[in-house]
DNA sequence: ACCTGCATGTAATTAGTTACATGATTTT
DNA sequence: AAAATCATGTAACTAATTACATGCAGGT
């Protein structure tokens, strides 16, 4: 390590790491468990990414790894920001333009509708709005057991964020899944296929 | 063409794209444009994905291509779906729990605004917001153009959907960015550094 | 007996982005 | 004179997902 240590320049899953690093050391099954968790709603990493950047940060000097032996399970690889990775980390959130940006199927396949049963759109539908209040749960129990903990103002806005715009998407569609359900609708399906 | 026509099972740019020619027959500049109105606020597809996915679907007999020849520009390739197209994009359609996927580096910055400093935070604020304002003009734009247009209820619970979520987002973020500019904050930053 | 949690990683694959390459016409 | 619109595509690259590979401890 300690060699070059390329400069972060995007908030990539590498970043990101480095950023949950600041707030102290972890290892790459504890950061999994916060982007779990806290960071759920809004940025996704598993271990095939999550490994991987751990990885390239040691090799860049922008932390250091300790290997932790363990009784009956494997070590434990502690990793801990550098001055070097703090440097880096701070470039990076001077960085300019960070991204915003949604993918979703869901909405993708609601533009079709005419095209579904109206059984299936409930299906789909349904499924949504499960995802959605199983993660509102998870923003609630976050917020809960975070009550005693120092969390930052940041984290706290995020929360937030990401409470009131699920909250939002969830009103929306259960207060207008019904415009997608009518009788003229299907007969399109019918006329299409038959 | 004509051989396999392997169905598709997700909502890509292949699957999005059949679904837009079921609408009518467009060329695949036709459809960036539609990816860059109605659907850019939760799916995005360039050139680089639209001419590779189209070609593919011609391969597989899902869309039929005719080109036509044009005085001083390139010929104009119009695509159309075929029937084993439809019946693919039907089973597409069909498939089960469509992801809805959020990846925020705006929001992922946020997390580390207390190593930011407070100018920082607000230009990353006023940028997102700008976006966002010019998000919901563009909305509007497409609801006011769809009018006297024949538009299905999904693209018009779809168009709702990314108004109400959208505002939301605004509305947060407008009422919470101070809980972020404190002066507490401003010593993190210098401790650290300094 | 089985599942969940702890704990690490690699390799292959997929999908999409970015940059490149071309070029006439119309609008500002 | 410059920029935008029309119109197509490819090649290289990046980044992330998925599947694979291993294995003990403790709870149900």
């Amino acid at each position: 390590m300690e060699r070059g240590f390329s400069r972060q320049r995007a908030m990539d899953v590498k970043t990101v790491c480095l950023g949950m690093l600041s707030g102290g050391e972890a290892s790459g099954y504890d950061l999994k468990k916060e982007f779990e968790s806290s960071f759920s709603h809004f940025f996704a990493a598993g271990y095939g990414s999550i490994y991987p950047a751990l990885a390239a940060l040691a090799d860049n000097g922008l932390v250091t790894c300790e290997q932790i032996a363990q009784e009956g399970k494997p070590d434990r690889k502690v990793y801990r920001i550098t001055n070097a990775g703090y440097e880096s980390l701070l470039e990076a959130l001077d960085r300019a333009s960070p991204s915003h940006k949604i993918r979703s199927e869901f909405l993708a396949m609601l533009c079709f509708a005419h095209l579904m049963t109206p059984e299936r759109i409930d299906e789909v539908i349904d499924q949504r709005l499960d995802d959605i209040r199983r993660n509102e749960a998870l923003l609630d129990d976050v917020q809960a057991n975070s009550v005693d903990d120092s969390w930052t103002s940041g984290m706290k806005f995020v929360l937030g964020f990401g409470r009131a715009v699920t909250e939002a998407a969830r009103r929306y569609i259960e207060q207008n899944r019904h415009t997608l359900v009518t009788n003229r609708e299907q007969t399109d399906r019918k006329a299409a296929t038959g």
